[in-house]
DNA sequence: AATGAATGAGCCTTCATTCAT
DNA sequence: GATGAATGAAGGCTCATTCAT
């Protein structure tokens, strides 16, 4: 209350420490990155990280929190009433997904840095599992096992869940190596057209598991 | 008669030094991964590396390329004849791929370094891609235009490879955080189980796709 | 009233490691003198110098910069003006080079520098060559060519420039070979007495040289 | 008398990583010099060096020994009469120096080894001054003792001898530095065009002299 | 509150040397 | 006699961190 303009000063140096930090950790990994490029690209002192945060690690933290934050916090998404029969539902969170991996208004940064933790886990991973993928899962399962009907088993569930995430996960995390292999048909290929495709293409798939 | 050729040291030392990188790199990656971590544990002097590779990536390259190697490349299924009708022969492709990512005898550090390489590649990857992913990229694709029918657009086809490559990868690369979120059902879930199921999923999808 | 200015401190560091690894330069040669000694000696941490200057090199540099410096560069007598005739000019030239090289203040680890630098010249001579020698080697060459004459070719005003500057240089940078094979001659002789020889003989050379 | 074959071979490894190693040593140095280059340059083992000689340095000073083999031994200039008045003895002498120096059949790097020994003395020095120099010098100091008179004193002869050979020693050793600064005129400059000029001027400075 | 200067630990790499064959 | 493989010591350099201001 008393002293606002320093507080507001710290809090700015923060959010410039965590954004520039945000880049540059997605474009290297937590050990590749240094102190130096972040604070660089910040435009404050290399001493800055040591003073604000009381460490590396403590920045790469507050970035991954940051990320968790904007993905699922700010997103009212999941707080959104699903509408429709159970495989118009799953069109919609497929879209959802997709939507929200590729949504340029959101740092680019967001998605890599949470692929990070999932291929080289730290201390911050179990935040991430708990408080974003478990919802989304358990929403899945429970949209999944409306359209498998009640005697689907737990097994059956997991399985086609697993097909439909996959879809979405492979194009999402993977899609350099995809362009890679594939640049031209990659380069048409909309992730409004992918959405529509994997959303028919599970469907399908999970009609036929009712068989 | 056991090893007699004149370089099966060295054979043996460039074993034993990829063997415990794989290890070393899977769990620390790339960059934080010491060289020291890795010959101590492969009980060779550090200079060794410099001698057999000539540096630190190069033999993180070598590492990638044993990986890929033992994923697909020198498994004798390869040249082994796909027989039956274009959705059996695609059958046929996911029980390998599963198969041979879930080879018991296959080191445990293959699939993380891959996934690693997946998402975000380095240069080592560029060096196999061309010899060992193409190839099977290019049967994945044959198969399924035979599937789809000659009317498929290349945007169709690398919609769908997409779809049936993706629950493979997924399921063989992100084994640790699917049992961590669902353990029951996917303890119930062998490699083979799934395979059936992705087998099945697949074609459903991809005979809706020819509509 | 004695250092005050903000990056004072950082000033004296760079004085103090120059200095020592002008010493240990002189007396063990670029590649092997290592780092350790030099900033041992300096009373300075090793990664000082990647602090100060950015490389091993960059420091060499640096040195030879200053034994430049230190030679032609910042003394005053440059801006002295010459009086007199070419002949006259030409004696206070000589005299200013052995007066120069000959200062006792000077750090004894220039000469054998920058003799080192002089047949075998680095990158680091490169960068200053235009800056502090070519400025003498023109003043030089315009006494010479106004004593030899207009009819004089470049060719002769080489020649007759190297013959006196050869006498300069042999004197000054190889003391110790000359004290070792005539000892008591050579410390009969002053820098004033050499100086004034030089002078002479050079003159008689450059006049013989007109006719 | 008994295994000449094999002393043969050993000896013809011996010339040749001798010769290899002049040229590696005249253009690294000492230090910089590494055991690699020098052998693979020979075209022999890495253990060859330890295995002929016992080491880096006593293979360095063997090449030392044959430079000054090469330059004193085998050539007969010193051995030669000179002739004629004491001025054309040093006409001759500066000849001699200058065709020894530029001489394209001997092998370049005989006088840059040597150049390193007196810019960076090594235990290899002694011998290059007593054998080599040291005669030299007593044979300079005659000729010019003969021309100044016997009036002169020794100070006026080491004045005289420094001033003529120090013109062939820059033109020779610095000729890198000199022909960077002025490479037209340089090159138009043969070494006989060279020597031709050190004699007329230092016969003319010599002469000055006795006045 | 914030920073430029300095540090020490540790890493990758190189290199002369040795060992086993 | 000669060599390919392996080693240990040491060097240059980087980096996160701390200190003095």
């Amino acid at each position: 209350m008393t002293n606002i303009k320093n507080n507001a000063a710290t809090q700015e140096t923060r959010r410039k420490l965590i954004e520039a930090a945000g880049e540059v950790f997605a474009a290297q990994g937590l050990h590749a990155a240094t102190i130096k490029e972040i604070t660089s690209k910040a435009g404050v002192n290399t001493a800055a990280i040591n003073y604000h945060f009381s460490d590396k690690f403590e920045l790469y933290a507050a970035v991954v929190r940051r990320a968790l934050d904007d993905m699922c916090g700010q997103k009212e998404y999941h707080a959104k009433e699903l509408t429709g029969t159970p495989e118009q539902q799953l069109e919609q969170v497929i879209f959802e997904m997709l939507e929200n991996t590729s949504d340029p208004t959101r740092p680019s940064w967001c998605t890599t840095i949470l692929a990070h933790e999932f291929s080289q886990p730290t201390a911050a991973l179990d935040a991430v599992v708990e408080e974003l993928i478990r919802p989304q899962v358990n929403r899945m399962n429970h949209i999944i096992r409306q359209i498998l009907g009640n005697d689907a088993t737990e097994k059956q569930i997991l399985q086609a869940a697993l097909s439909v995430v996959s879809q979405h996960v492979h194009y999402s995390y993977n899609h350099q190596l995809i362009r890679r292999l594939q640049p031209q048909a990659f380069d048409q290929c909309t992730w409004q057209d992918m959405a529509k495709h994997i959303a028919r293409f599970s469907i399908a798939g999970l009609r036929d598991m009712r068989k």
